[in-house]
Parts: structure tokens; C-alpha cells; sequence
DNA sequence: CAACAATGTAGGCGTCGACAACAATGTCGT
DNA sequence: ACGACATTGTTGTCGACGCCTACATTGTTG
């Protein structure tokens, strides 16, 4: 008996399980509920043991906000790219944003919560390459013809501006879960139409 | 000398003071650097004494966020009322709400957070009522033939979405303050027009 | 193999939210 | 007018937290 698994002095891979388990967390109880202590006693580690990675509990959600970014520059990528139509594909692209919108909402939250972060950091770089993810897709649609204009600033502007409040409608629980992708695909090709040159 | 102002064991007016103390904080420094005891210190009075008026933190934080809803309501209804055309009122409108939403981001987030709230709880109550408020506008807009539909449901859903989303866009510092009131108006019209039985 | 860096531990500090026991004040029925 | 009772504020305590420092263990590298 008594054979406790001998955990080796260095753990070896603290730092992405404290990720991990954090993620989920957020997931689950919010933000507001991270504790560092409670995640050091999660992966069975001291309280101090954290700071070696993070040097304060802000870091850490740094950390998170920087991983969350790079997932949502791939789901948009992944969704942007095929044979499909460019209007397909923009649907896709919105959805695929919007889901991430809902189904992590608190990291969400947590992402875009950095007003006064540095702009230099490497959190507002990846929230940038994951934005131009998405503007690549609309400068691809204004260099075959398809939407209006030269930069893509201005229509970028204006999907994400429903894309952001088609999320918020959904967090909101004012649509369900269920309709979510029609409502948001509706909305995508009624946004197109508008954008579309005559 | 020594004339200290004998402050009366009963405050007399402590809740509102709190409230109003914290209203501030929020909008400086944020929800999350809200504290209980630094609220009491700074009104004058024990730690403790808040506790009658809010048996915990989150009680505060409903507080502001129903006080948060039934201010939105007041500036939404005083953009909404006039001589001005219909149109010319929904944009007032939708640049009063923006203004809110950039101006008290922190409160915002605080008055929609409550995810899983009572929805017959007071704080809800006032969100409907606030939301109300838009949706008569619409309505005001569906009868005298200037929008499409009967119901203010489908409209007020779009209209939703596209404040939501051009207030997460200034406050997220893409747009800039000063270009935000043409910007809505601009989106708003536009809408509108998008909206017009033809 | 001996410095040195990296990583984890142990303990302490100040603050916080929540709670309970108690004190001062307001209110209301008789 | 006065005594019971409710309201409101005070004080002290508890456990948890973030952050800090001193120290222990392990990995790395010249």
C-alpha cells in the first residue's frame, strides 16, 4: 500500500496544464473564479509554483487570451479556405466566428478585455492575425469582383460589426442555440447583397 | 479646534452613496477592482455596514446594473421623443445608445453579465423595460408604414445586433471617438433603408 | 564536475468577502 | 411616554487569495 505515485520534483510540463485546466475552468465558472492557488492545488503542485510561468494571476489570463486568439485565427482559416462559393464561405467563416463567440464566451470576454494592453505585445498581434484572417477572405471577394470597394477596411468594419453583434444577441440567449447558424448564415448573404457591386 | 464632524451613527443616506461611489469606480477602474471594504472606507464608514444594504458583492453589482438599465431607459426615451422625423429618431436613438455603451463599457458588461440571472428578477425587468423602449420606436415605425413588418420582433433584432456590435467596435478603440456619431447615424440609415417596404 | 539557471516549496503579508456578536438609533403600539 | 422590536452600523474573526522572499531541488552547460 501507500504507493504513492512519486511525482518527479519538476512536473515537466506545468505550464500547458496549467493552461489547460485554466481554459476550462473559464469555460465552466468564468473568469472571475480563477484562482491561482486553486489551479496550482488542481495539477497538484504548491502555490507558489505558478509564478515560475506566470508572474502574476494577469499573465496568466494573458496567456489564455493569446492561446484563444491562435484557436481563432485557425477555426477562421480553416472555414474561409475550399471550393465553395465566396458567399459560402464568408457564411461559413461567420459561423464558424460566432460559435466560437457562444461556446467561449467567457474567454471572449477575456480576449477583448485588454482595453489598455500594449499594442506591441504579442496578445494584440495574434488578435490582429486573426482579424486579418477574416480580411483576407473580404479582399479576396473584392479582388474577384464580388464585393464593392478597394480596401477592405470599410466592409470589414461593418461584418464585424454583425458578427460581434449577432454573438452578443446569442450570448444573450435572445436567439437559441439551435437557429443560431441559420440566423447568422441569413444574415451573412443579406450583408453580401448589400456589399454587392450594381 | 479638534472640531471634528460628528458624523451620526446612522449614515442616513448610505446606500445611495455606495452606489454611487461604486458607479465611479466601475467606470475607472473597472468591476473587477470593485471592493466592499474600500467602498466603506472611502464612504466613512465600518466595514461591515454595507453588508445591510448588500448581503454580498454580487447584490451591489445587481444594483448597478438595474440603476445601469433604468438610465439606459431614460436616454433611450429621450432620444426616441420628438418632432424629428422617424428615421431622424432612430438614429438619435442609436447614437444614444452607443454613447452609453462606450461611455460605461465597464457598466455594460457588468448590466449584461448576469447569464444566468432570475428572469423575473428585478434587474431583467428593467432590461426588458429599457429594451421596450427600442422596440416601441420600431413599432411607431411599422404603423405609420416607414418599416417593413408587423411585428417589432425581427427588426428590433437587427437593429439590436448592429448597436451591439458598433459599440464593441469604439470600444474597441477601431473606431475613434470622435468619427462614432456619423458612423452610427451612417449605419443607421442605412439600415433603415434596408428596412423600408418598397 | 562545478557553477549556474530553471523550477518547485514553504512561509509570511496585506486585502478581500462572508459571517456572527454586539451597540446605537429609529419606529410603533399601547 | 415608554418599552418592545426592527433597522442600521461596529468590531472581530475566518478562510482564501495574490504577491513576495528565502530556500530546496533538479537540469544544463562550459
Amino acid at each position: 500500500m501507500s504507493e504513492a505515485v512519486v511525482r518527479p520534483y519538476h512536473h515537466g510540463n506545468l505550464r500547458e496544464e496549467l493552461l489547460e485546466r485554466a481554459e476550462e475552468i473559464v469555460r465552466t465558472r468564468g473568469v472571475a473564479d480563477l484562482s491561482l492557488r486553486e489551479l496550482a492545488r488542481e495539477v497538484g503542485v504548491s502555490h507558489g509554483a505558478p509564478r515560475r510561468h506566470f508572474p502574476d494571476r494577469q499573465a496568466l489570463l494573458d496567456a489564455l487570451a493569446l492561446r484563444g486568439f491562435e484557436r481563432l485565427e485557425r477555426e477562421i482559416v480553416a472555414a474561409a479556405k475550399g471550393r465553395a462559393s465566396h458567399t459560402t464561405r464568408m457564411a461559413r467563416t461567420a459561423v464558424a466566428y460566432v460559435r466560437f463567440a457562444t461556446r467561449d464566451s467567457a474567454l471572449l470576454e477575456l480576449m477583448f478585455a485588454g482595453k489598455h494592453r500594449d499594442p506591441d505585445g504579442p496578445v494584440h498581434e495574434a488578435a490582429d492575425r486573426a482579424f486579418t484572417a477574416m480580411s483576407d477572405l473580404i479582399a479576396e471577394g473584392q479582388a474577384s469582383g464580388q464585393l464593392v470597394g478597394a480596401d477592405p477596411e470599410k466592409p470589414g468594419m461593418l461584418v464585424w460589426a454583425t458578427l460581434q453583434g449577432l454573438a452578443s444577441l446569442a450570448n444573450g440567449a435572445i436567439v437559441d442555440e439551435a437557429a443560431l447558424d441559420g440566423v447568422v448564415t441569413d444574415a451573412m448573404h443579406g450583408l453580401m447583397l448589400g456589399l454587392r457591386p450594381r
